[in-house]
DNA sequence: ATTCGCAAAGTTTTT
DNA sequence: CTTTGCGAAT
């Protein structure tokens, strides 16, 4: 078994493979059997009887922590290496270290808007003009120097930049703020174990020593603080594995640094470096194509992609009259393709630059009634419902978390307005209390009238009474969060549809946290859940299994392969996108977005761009993406627009001023009407449970019992379900009675409930 | 205090 | 165009 280890791999994969003590750099190309090397290095080590624990993978998204995981399992089941992101990864050591940089272990992880809701306050209490500096820009600011680890206190504005001024006030006053909320943003997660580690020798060297194998993937997307924390723990045992593509890097905006792993070689100059430039995964002419393009870009390191696959059928080329012939051409491509049974609906993608170019993709594709599914912007853990009641848990897990709770405070409307949170918000300022503090004192606020302070109470002890279920499985917190606070109630009766769908929703949280409850038995279940939430995004919920078309943007489908594959939109503006234009930095980065994008693909390839786009509500001209001119266009198939307008050739002899002459069905640009509203979200979940009505079933089985509904009892009567918890047998409700004071909870298997019609 | 309506703004990518 | 934020009216 174990010399099937070595015996599959090339020689230069097996290079990488072998190498056990000293850093090493793994270059690889795309699709050139990266992961595999990762994952069968990891088994090798523990062949020569490295211990899990010693070694520890980081990854950059969870999509790829859970792949490399789900691969080593294969070759080496049950070995406990640590695999994660680098976020999750530094949380887990705050939770332990935290401490030493003067975090709680409870604290917060705040997402982008919630600290984007921080950033807001501070400027508010600062007096800044948010029309002179916008919060966003601030805040990407703070963001860029905490990547580069200028802590608050270190910050100085650039001389003449007014905005850089506004950011060193604004700094510090924001990270007080997280602070004293008990909580942390992304950057800090980083930013703080860097500094812990920096601080505190005697951590560094432990954990140093600890993790003595450490892996980093995508290396060409960490940042300054990702690498100062690789580099920290592989002083002492400096077994620092790094694989990744400098061609592939396209998270610069985000403080991604390519230098990381331009000069890996310098900061070990005992490096072995392994290429791997043989791709498995393209035909010849898809890499041709890429290679051609990347090509142009400067900042890299040379590498030969080669492929002993097919030559392939010619990459296309395609410029559409409109953004609909696009779509609706690449929808009729890929509906003749399933028709004739030569694909399935799991074999194409369509990339694009921004997320608001799939509408017309989504509507084409829908109108050929192809099942698709998009990997998009609005993350579950993002919308409202799950943000209100996940803040009730935030603040269950951390009462000082400020944010929470203002989210939670009047939500759902419990008469607690602007004024009255304005003034425990002054109290919570002048006594340095939390507002959570501030409201438990609210009989003593001066400020506040006899209603708001009853209001507020009522609230605080509604607090006490959830946080009492604090250990409790995170489905059963869950379930007394929304029967008490009134939230499911308020969403009930509400009479607006999208409520309903809320509800949906939230039903969903609720399984969320069943599955998790089953598979995180134990202590510390509902920051565990927390974190979860915070760290996990919709992309990782994209799944390979789905039989559906894939709808994604170019920075989404990294780590990806299609047999394939569309990408829509190449014009400048776009692709490049315009942000870009200023920097050469910037625009190689784009291409490399595109690189990328090209070499998703396994067997095909069209790329494409319409002559006229609608753009913010109005039809625009487009110009050709520059990018294609520096493909081999000679070697592609191109297809020009159908009213033979050479619309993209070259600059001179584009004809953009002579009009073309507009086919038929050409100018009036109108959707076709649908019969009925068509919903938007493709993907959501509403459709599953409709929890309402319920027959009076002979035997129940405990899956019919659902969050908040009712039920009856031969001896208690008509009650309501105000949490469930457990799995299978053990499987159990809490119930309000009727007639009864306080709860009952019963084994749902053993119990004489049974649900009872909706009231 | 809540709700409604309007205006404005802002649209890249993500942990 | 869509969403979000803000200010006004009830």
């Amino acid at each position: 078994m174990w010399s099937d280890l070595l015996d599959s791999l090339t020689p230069a994969q097996r290079e990488a493979v072998e190498h056990l003590e000293g850093p090493l750099l793994i270059l690889a190309g795309p699709g050139s059997g990266k992961t595999r090397v990762i994952t069968h290095r990891i088994a090798n080590l523990l062949r020569h009887g490295v211990p899990a624990r010693a070694i520890l993978a980081l990854t950059f998204t969870n999509k790829a922590a859970d792949e490399m995981r789900a691969r080593l399992e294969r070759l080496a089941p049950g070995e406990p290496v640590w695999m994660s992101t680098f976020h999750r990864f530094c949380s887990r050591l705050l939770r332990q270290y935290g401490p030493l940089v003067g975090l709680r272990e409870n604290f917060t992880i705040y997402d982008s808007s919630d600290s984007r809701n921080v950033l807001r306050r501070t400027l508010d209490e600062l007096h800044i003009d948010a029309v002179l500096y916008p919060p966003e820009r601030i805040a990407s600011a703070i963001s860029w120097a905490k990547n580069n680890l200028i802590t608050a206190e270190h910050y100085q504005a650039r001389p003449g930049h007014p905005l850089g001024s506004v950011v060193a006030k604004v700094y510090p006053a924001y990270q007080a703020r997280l602070l004293a909320s008990s909580a942390v943003d992304f950057d800090d997660l980083l930013l703080h174990v860097a500094s812990m580690l920096r601080e505190s020798p005697e951590t560094r060297s432990a954990l140093d020593a600890r993790y003595r194998y450490i892996l980093v993937d995508e290396y060409q997307d960490t940042n300054l603080a990702q690498y100062t924390i690789a580099r920290a723990l592989s002083i002492d045992v400096p077994n620092l594995a790094v694989t990744g593509d400098p061609d592939q890097s396209i998270y610069g905006w985000r403080g991604a640094n390519l230098r990381n792993i331009l000069d890996f070689e310098q900061d070990y100059p005992a490096v072995r470096v392994v290429k791997l430039e043989r791709n498995y995964r393209s035909t010849k002419r898809i890499l041709r194509v890429a290679d051609t393009l990347i090509s142009y870009n400067q900042r890299r390191k040379k590498k030969g992609l080669y492929t002993e696959n097919d030559e392939g059928q010619s990459v296309g080329l395609l410029a559409y009259a409109t953004q609909r012939a696009e779509a609706e051409s690449i929808s009729a491509y890929i509906a003749e393709g399933i028709r004739a049974g030569r694909r399935r609906p799991r074999d194409f993608a369509i990339f694009y630059r921004v997320n608001a170019l799939s509408r017309s993709l989504e509507f084409a594709l829908r109108e050929e009634g192809i099942p698709y599914q998009m990997v998009n912007g609005l993350e579950f853990y993002q919308r409202r419902e799950i943000k209100d009641v996940l803040s009730y848990l935030h603040l269950i897990n951390n009462p000082r978390d400020d944010n929470a709770f203002l989210r939670v405070i009047n939500t759902p409307p419990r008469g607690i307005g602007k004024s009255t949170i304005g003034r425990l918000a002054e109290h919570a300022a002048r006594y340095q209390h939390s507002l959570l503090d501030a409201a438990r004192e609210s009989g003593l606020i001066e400020s506040l009238n006899k209603r708001a302070a009853v209001a507020v109470a009522k609230f605080v002890s509604l607090y006490d009474r959830l946080s009492l279920m604090a250990a409790a499985p995170v489905e059963e917190v869950l379930g007394h969060v929304l029967s008490e606070s009134g939230y499911q109630q308020f969403l009930r009766e509400s009479e607006d549809e999208e409520d309903q769908e809320r509800l949906a929703n939230i039903e969903e949280l609720l399984t969320a946290a069943r599955q998790f409850d089953e598979n995180n038995p134990g202590e510390g279940r509902l920051e565990t859940f927390l974190e979860e939430a915070c760290l996990v995004n919709e992309t990782d919920a994209w799944q390979a299994d789905d039989d559906r078309v894939t709808l994604m943007t170019l920075h989404a489908s990294k780590g990806l392969e299609f047999p394939v594959v569309f990408i829509v939109a190449l014009e400048e503006g776009l692709l490049p996108h315009e942000r870009s234009r200023e920097h050469n930095e910037l625009l190689e980065e784009e291409r490399r977005l595109l690189f990328v994008g090209i070499t998703r693909a396994r067997e095909e390839l069209q790329l494409s761009l319409a002559t006229y786009r609608e753009f913010r509500g109005q039809r625009r001209r487009t110009v050709p993406s520059q990018f294609l001119m520096e493909l081999p266009r000679g070697e592609m198939r191109v297809v020009e627009p159908s009213w033979n307008d050479p619309a993209w050739v070259t600059e001179d002899e584009m004809p953009w001023e002579a009009d073309a002459p507009e086919t038929a069905s050409e100018p009036e640009i109108k959707l076709p009407v649908a019969s009925g509203p068509i919903s938007t979200t493709p993907l959501t979940t509403a459709a599953k449970l409709h929890g309402t009505e319920t027959a009076e079933l002979p035997h129940t089985s405990p899956d019919a019992f659902h969050q908040g509904m009712v039920v009856r009892h031969p001896e208690y009567g008509l009650g309501k379900v105000v949490a469930l918890s457990g799995s299978g047998a053990k499987r159990s409700a809490t119930i309000a009675f009727a007639s009864l004071a306080g709860q009952k909870k019963f084994m749902l298997a053993q119990s004489q409930l049974r649900p009872a019609k909706s009231l």
